[in-house]
DNA sequence: GTGAAAGCGCTAACAG
DNA sequence: CTGTTAGCGCTTTCAC
């Protein structure tokens, strides 16, 4: 059956679209036998309101827009599954996307979104998004709430309210704890320099060290590009075909760190007992591997609930968002890879 | 600043919205002239169609809702990617819902969809919603094509169109596979018997074992509840402290297999020189646990891309896909935790 | 207490 | 070549 519309019940009811909309509405100005009348109708054909046409009335659409760069991986579907648990409660549905990386692409989707009455935007935007800052600048609307997670984007004249991980105390707090297991020749495999979260994570590495004294090794800081577990086997090779060999792996993601530890292995090193390797995020994937690895967790899930409660408060409260910067609490994860004291050397 | 419409272009070129709107649909009825005035007002004032009065008037809404129990596995979202992957090639954008396995919030969902105005929906269920059937097919509506994925659901009248991977075939290559390598006590952790795909499974099980005239153990036969890692831990040790132990396991999921793994290592025996561990469905995680997990690969982003497909198919060419079923074949992927013949026993 | 009509933004049939 | 009008489904102001 088509569907039925607030017409159909007037003309069934010898009586008019405005009547109907009221009855149901429980208006005051409507007779009791009318609104029984009317109420049965809609009982009987199970009708249920266009919400097409409300949004178009309200110009309220209770959607949102996301854009995630991926969600192959669990880092983003996490946050994605927190959005969706305070989306839902506030009776707000979310339209998903994915850039695969393609900063056009993002440029595309926020576009679109646009054009199809988004109450708000979400993104987890890919690094080369800043390099279209100009463009990004140039497309965004101020009457639509747009929030940036999981980095920084910053396109000069005003900040992009953002919510972000505290990446730079939590890598602060890992180096700590490797130092603290006896580790000093500590390696970085890090992210591109182009990326905000590569920056920070790095520049924590540094100041940790320094702020004990460790001296830095520059042959130990490494790239990334692919950020594979294939890549992580072959860095943690190559570091360890050098001259002097660190004696851990701080690693920009936990699938890297696996790829470093699988290497290790392969080459018989015993982890944590000779060498250290320490993970970021907290993925799904730490939990399972051996040994398990040690890493820092990022929430998710609260970052994905957190920004749809910030846009929220925006919409329903009026507040204003603009250079709103949220930095959410990481935590350490103490697993096997690292913990050398639990193990004895 | 707010968004601007057709009639505001029209207002400032003192014209009416009908030849703007041609104007810029480049109508060969509108002079030049006029055709460049207008798309230049367009252009200037950044003009971009309301979709959702696009929507409301052709009742079409180029959106499909889709509900998963749970976006926090990698199968889900890999599908979850391979939906997004058509989708977005074909026009459309996903409305993407979780149900937390609980069927009356699947049934609230497909509801708020229809009020949506999505063009399709697609589910995958949670076992429950069998419980619902009549429910459900009180709700659905066969003006909008509903497709159930990895899962069937028959509300008995008519059966509704379903994509799944062949599981049956998938576990019995797993298990001739598992025969293959010598192993003869294979036990089987289940799904509860409620689940069409652990009934599959259970069947392709016995059925396999009897072919090849290989006596089932009851016992070896044991129940998963919540499908962790944790409780695979519990189960295998369970199993192994019997009378007659199993020599190889084949697991409803990869998750629970790695937590059999890890007891049956944590116990002492060897992997798979001693024990076997088959999963299902090669998540990312089977790749990364040590050792890597043997498993029957069900091909999600594919189930993904081609459950999309299908809903094309249907709305673009009015292909009828009622009681259509789609059967998605599998593979087995052998790794560590089974090739005993690679490593010797 | 109920109907008529306008309007949300857009398209298209119909006029001229 | 361009304007008028109706209509998608709904709400709401204004009449009666």
């Amino acid at each position: 059956m088509g569907r039925i519309t607030l017409k159909d019940i007037a003309k069934e009811l010898n009586t008019t679209v405005a009547t109907v909309s009221r009855a149901l509405h429980n208006s005051p100005e409507i007779g009791n036998e009318m609104k029984e009348r009317v109420k049965a109708a809609a009982k009987k054909h199970n009708y249920k309101p266009n919400q097409t046409a409300l949004s178009l009335k309200y110009q309220r659409s209770y959607t949102f827009g996301v854009i995630f760069a991926t969600l192959q991986q669990d880092y983003m579907s996490t946050i994605l599954h927190g959005m969706l648990l305070a989306a839902s409660k506030a009776g707000y549905k979310l339209i998903v996307a994915e850039s695969n990386y393609n900063p056009k692409k993002e440029l595309k989707l926020i576009k679109e979104f646009y054009e199809m009455n988004v109450d708000a935007i979400l993104i987890l935007p890919s690094r080369k998004l800043n390099m279209y800052t100009e463009k990004l600048e140039a497309i965004l609307r101020d009457d639509i709430p747009f929030l940036v997670i999981d980095k920084v984007i910053d396109p000069g004249k005003r900040h992009l309210p953002f919510i972000t991980s505290d990446d730079y105390v939590g890598a602060c707090e890992g180096i700590n704890h490797l130092l603290e297991q006896g580790y000093r020749n500590i390696a970085h495999v890090r992210g591109l320099e182009s990326s905000s979260v590569a920056r920070i994570r790095h520049k924590a590495y540094l100041d940790t060290l320094e702020k004990h004294h460790v001296p830095v090794n520059d042959d130990f800081i490494i790239y990334c590009n692919d950020f594979t577990r294939e890549e992580g086997f072959e860095l943690a090779q190559q570091l360890m075909s050098g001259q002097t060999k660190p004696d851990a792996f701080f690693c920009i993601n936990d699938i890297v760190a696996i790829g470093v530890q699988q290497a290790l292995i392969n080459m018989g090193y015993r982890i944590p007992q000779e060498i250290g390797v320490l993970g970021f995020s907290n993925s799904d994937i730490s939990e399972v591997c051996t040994p398990r690895l040690s890493t820092i967790h990022q929430p998710a899930k609260e970052m994905g609930k957190k920004s749809i409660k910030l846009i929220l408060s925006n919409i329903n409260k009026g507040k204003d968002i603009d250079n709103k910067r949220i930095v959410m609490k990481t935590s350490l994860v103490i697993r096997e890879s690292s913990n050398r004291k639990l193990i004895g050397r």
